[in-house]
DNA sequence: ATTATACATTTGTATATACAATTGTTGTAT
DNA sequence: ATACAACAATTGTATATACAAATGTATAAT
């Protein structure tokens, strides 16, 4: 079995353009954990929770399908079903809309209000941990080089 | 619907340690999806393609299914059924261990090595595309950020 | 030798990701 | 009015991710 730093070595060995792309995936995974490590005891997803603090934003609105689509992180996740399962745990309701059928409009409950509230401030410090380790300089830097990655693909 | 340029705005107001997560998210997607548009037409998956080349990297020793799993870049899939899917490709060999017979030895075909000396240099070419928009020095740097983002959890 | 423990893989289950096809609804052209 | 296209959501299917449980094998303890 190789060892980590030889494993490091090996990376650093790497064209950067590779091992941009294999850093980008690891630190995806280690962000990913570190948040659904605070929402695993609640039994919510990521993209569940997304959804809830999207339907929070409405600030009481109703909200379609399609558009809970255009603000979700990952665009290809099937809503019907991340919808479905927020509703079976009383978070959320949905009813057709009046004026155009074709619509389906969903509701945050006061249950899932509740859930965000106790969830709000565990999510910021672990959001405050997951970075903790660069400065605001180094995050601003950060920020604008990942913003700059993909600059042309929009 | 809102626009892109609003969208960009709320994001940029909240605090840099969410700008970031979600940064990391967003950026992950879009490498994800640049890399498997290559892989697709040939039915690979990332991970598959992964493992591929991990087999290559043994030129013609065996390698079980833990030390493949060490060298994933996402550790939790399961790299049984993913070793299946090559298997019914023909892209790899799986035999029992005689000296352990627990262990699973895996090998690369002909087959497996003939299709990754074809993704080679398109792969090269995609990660250099997916990095064209940051200079050699910029690329140093994020890589720097992305490392020492997670330092402490090694 | 028998039992217990650790090891390596496989299997099962739930959810997520990805995309194609289908269903029901609305708007438009003729 | 009917047919057709566009729209919004749902359903189906395959694979991936995540983790727990089960199976089969090897090692150690007594």
């Amino acid at each position: 079995m190789k060892e980590l730093k030889s494993r490091l070595q090996t990376t650093s060995q790497l064209p950067l353009s590779r091992q941009t792309v294999i850093n980008i995936f690891l630190s995806n995974i280690w962000v990913k954990n570190d948040l659904l490590n605070v929402l695993k005891p609640h039994d919510l997803s990521l993209e569940q929770f997304n959804v809830l603090r999207i339907l929070r934003g409405q600030k009481g609105n109703p909200i379609n399908l399609q558009d809970i689509q255009e603000r979700m992180v990952n665009k290809m996740s099937n809503t019907t079903r991340l919808v479905d399962k927020l509703i079976l745990k009383g978070f959320v309701n949905r009813h057709q809309c009046e004026e155009n059928r074709r619509k389906i409009e969903i509701f945050i409950t006061s249950d899932g209000l509740n859930l965000l509230k106790k969830l709000d401030t565990v999510v910021d410090k672990t959001e405050q941990s997951i970075t903790s380790n660069l400065s605001q300089i180094e995050l601003k830097n950060l920020n604008e080089l990942l913003l700059k990655l993909k600059q042309k693909k929009q």
